[in-house]
DNA sequence: AGGGATCCATGATTGGATCCCA
DNA sequence: TGGGATCCAATCATGGATCCCT
């Protein structure tokens, strides 16, 4: 199948977004001549993928918006039985000897900025062909939203800058939450720790947790 | 030992209570000539009654607050490890086959409307002789309580009301449940469905959620 | 290695069942 | 039976581990 083009606007990205709303991830997958796995444990990231795809996101791009010309991002939103965000959403990497950002011009945040958020069915017992996807949600980050990430970025960042990054576990942040982010427990990075000594340390991402994503949801079925 | 006289004013009780906080159950079963036993799965409501006792609450008494001079009911809370409420609290009995009452006049609002209440360390790996007791907590029910109390009442007595008390189960209501009550759960008494006959069910009681009682302990400590 | 994410063992919660006393 | 409650099997939530693609 030919690649689609990029959006070249939010309304078309939206009009993109409406036509799949409600299909199954069958249908979409067969419109991209593509299989659909019989469960995701060996594809974890396929749904998100197979969306990009279907609205013409430009793969692969590093550093830049799934949408750079609307600076968009695209995340899916898997759904349990319940209608309710079933994981945390994956942000981006961690920055590890890294020079000192601020929150206002972090990767973070530019990426949280503007998000087209496509709500998936992802019960445990429905079959992933018979997945569908949910009406789409475009976003702009509110004031609430940005001091609530930004209060716990910086605690994050601190730790960080200051070597203590081993001592950062998934209960710090009451939105956002650093987690390892790596092919397995055993693939690790360098970094300096509190003695300015090189330690290795597992890779970390950024991930929301359900809470922010459900309030998301909530927000706009309201 | 003699039962102690109850007591005549708010702040004699409030005295008491203060005599008896930070003391271990061990040494308050001693003052009362009790024996402490090794667990409570055969003594479930041990530490109640003895704080009852230590009191001077009327003990046994029925349509009434344990301190009937004073309207205040006493009510124990147990503590997990982390200082949170353990269990859901008991609040009294859910009257079948009763003349219809309004929540202002209803005897769960009126047992709830002034309550002691007493934390008590109940982590499980902490034996029931060190388990010590907390400062009391005396409250008068706020408005945003009682609000959110009689809209889940509301809810419960309509169900009740129209035969359907086999519908509720322990999910309903968001601060106040409605939980079974009896010996074991062969226990029936008698009410009418939705059609006027005459069925069996289970004894229940009413019970306030941990978040509600969470709540009590937060705002008292902040 | 960064971007797309979900898996799943383990800990936390819960609510139906149960226990003693007067 | 009403009042004093806790027990504990089953379910839910969580966060450390892991997987594919480019």
């Amino acid at each position: 199948m030919n690649p689609i083009s990029p959006p070249k606007t939010p309304n078309e990205l939206l009009e993109r977004a409406g036509l799949i709303a409600g299909r199954s991830l069958a249908e979409l997958a067969h419109t991209q001549a593509q299989s659909v796995p019989d469960n995701l444990l060996h594809a974890k990231g396929w749904v998100g993928q197979l969306i990009e795809q279907c609205l013409g996101a430009s793969a692969g791009s590093r550093a830049e918006p799934d949408f750079p010309e609307l600076g968009i991002e695209l995340k899916t939103i898997p759904l349990n039985a319940n209608g309710s965000p079933k994981e945390t959403t994956y942000v981006c990497t961690v920055p590890l000897n890294e020079p000192a950002t601020s929150w206002e011009t972090c990767w973070l945040r530019q990426k949280l900025n503007q998000v087209l958020w496509l709500p998936i069915e992802a019960a445990a017992e429905l079959p992933v062909a018979q997945r569908r996807v949910g009406s789409a949600i475009l976003t702009q980050l509110s004031r609430e939203q940005d001091v609530q990430l930004k209060q716990d970025w910086h605690e994050h960042m601190e730790l960080i800058a200051t070597g203590r990054i081993d001592e950062i576990c998934a209960h710090h942040g009451t939105y956002l939450q650093i987690r390892p982010k790596a092919a397995n427990h055993k693939a690790l990075r360098e970094t300096t720790d509190a003695d300015g000594r090189t330690i290795k340390t597992l890779p970390r991402g950024f991930y929301l947790r359900t809470t922010f994503t459900a309030d998301i949801l909530a927000r706009h079925y309201l």
